[in-house]
RNA sequence: GCCCGGAUGGUGUAGCGGUAACAUAGGGGACUGUGGAUCCCCUGUCUCGGGUUCGAAUCCCGAUCCGGGCCCCA
């Protein structure tokens, strides 16, 4: 037997409702927000994921030659792509740019709970604008999606790369490695590697802006930017230790957690970064977030959430010899729009009855040769088990 | 890349060295004018490969996949 490959999932229909309605309910809020939708490859040129982070990042991809022997990769991530379509195309477009986008993304990664190879990113961008209402309205657009969905419990946090590498530069600890142990949260390793780690300390427990000594412009703008959360009625956790893990990140930078996923509890995170130059573009500012569709709804799920039932459809029944009206009914019926699933199995009308109950479907419709007679079809309420003979025009009219 | 724990009909499980069991589901029939019942029939050989053994689903090794945890995380 042939499986699936690692990490990858197939998805039920009842799993693919679930998905459907979230990623309904995301677009929604996306457009509330202006934001519109755009679509890039699944493969790309390997080229552009290296570009900012280095070679390192082909273990972690998809990576392999075409027959031309070209270097393609499947997108680990949407933002690069989304940032060369922008390059190609769009420079000269009037700015604001805001799109949004989802689609499934590829990382050759060990697969547990919340994490696979194929997983899906829910994401935007907003292109030529860095101001504080701007990146105000992005962090609430975040906020507002994962609220509006149903998610009870989610934690904003919200930090700043340039105060940061500014503060670590001014404690003369202001490298690489450093910032990789800021982003695990590794704080045994700091103290060893940090000689003021009072002050570090200090400095990443802030809660308020104002216990910030320091005068760096960022601060300023930044604190607009809090202003402007509140003003849109957002609530958040200043937390100056978020490092993120890409180097193109730049400025204000923030993630938004379901604790209830354990390990795996960050659900979305972004920021303003630096792409387009190293791209070959014109600098513009830019900022971002990705959602991560999979974990949202394992979140929801968690949740104890209620997803609503899709209707079942109407079914179709029919006596020994009327397989030609029942079709006349099904057609007539969809054509009304309505949901329509006949017997093709050509069941006995006790067969049909058990089947439909078994699938929970409410409304029977039988079509039997008495009742056809007379322009009539019989209906059968599934669930108070009651039935009635009615005219084959009135069945337009069911309500499921 | 690392560490645990798993893998038995479609699904959920039992069996843990003597030649596969139970529940449930699916299809058909008893029953061509009516559902959730009953009865009968059909559908499954233990993830794969190798080893130990007279004999392996059972023990050992490896692979694959799943779950959990690290590492990493765009």
């Amino acid at each position: 037997m042939i499986s699936k490959p690692r990490g990858t999932r197939d998805f039920t229909p009842q799993e693919m409702q679930k998905r459907r309605w979230l990623e309904t309910k995301m677009r929604e809020i996306f457009e509330k927000y202006g934001y519109e939708e755009i679509s890039t490859p699944t493969i790309e040129h390997l080229e552009l994921f290296t570009l900012k982070s280095g070679e390192g990042i082909i273990e972690e991809t998809y990576a392999f030659e075409d027959k031309a022997g070209r270097k393609l990769a499947l997108r680990p991530e949407l933002t690069a792509p989304v940032m060369r379509f922008y390059v190609e195309k769009f420079q000269m477009e009037p700015k604001p740019l805001k799109f949004y986008y989802f689609g499934n993304c590829f990382r050759y990664d060990r697969p547990q709970k919340g994490r696979y190879r194929e997983f899906w990113q829910f994401g935007c961008e907003l292109i030529g604008s860095n101001k504080p209402e701007a990146i105000a309205e992005l962090i609430t657009m975040a906020y507002d999606i994962l609220k509006e969905i149903g998610l009870k419990n989610i934690v904003l946090r919200i930090g700043n790369l340039d105060i940061l590498r500014k503060f670590l530069d001014s404690i003369g600890a202001n490298d690489a490695e450093i910032m990789r142990l800021i982003d695990k949260k590794d704080f045994d390793e700091l103290k060893k590697k940090i000689r003021n780690f009072e002050e570090f300390e200090k400095f990443i427990n802030i809660k308020d802006l104002d216990e910030l000594k320091q005068d760096y412009k960022e601060i300023d703008k930044m604190k607009e930017v809090i202003e402007f959360l509140e003003e849109f009625s957002v609530p958040y956790n200043i937390d100056l230790s978020i490092a993120r893990g890409l180097e193109y990140y730049i400025g204000i930078v923030f993630e938004i957690d379901a604790p209830k996923l354990g390990a795996e509890k960050q659900i979305c995170g972004g920021g303003e970064y630096s792409l387009v130059p190293l791209l070959g573009g014109k600098s513009t500012p830019t900022a971002g977030f990705a959602i991560g569709f999979d974990r949202t709804l394992l979140a929801l799920e968690m949740e104890g959430f209620k997803f609503v039932e899709v209707e079942k459809p109407i079914y179709i029944a029919y006596m020994h010899g009327m397989l030609k009206e029942a079709i006349k009914i099904a057609k007539m019926l969809r054509k009304e729009g309505m949901k329509v699933e006949m017997d093709l199995m050509r069941r006995s009308i006790s067969k049909s009855l058990d089947y439909a109950n078994r699938k929970g479907i409410k409304k029977v419709v039988i079509v039997a040769p008495e009742e056809w007679e007379k322009g009539k079809v019989l209906i059968k309420d599934m669930v108070s088990g009651k039935q009635e003979e009615i005219d084959i025009e009135s069945l337009k009219n069911q309500k499921m």
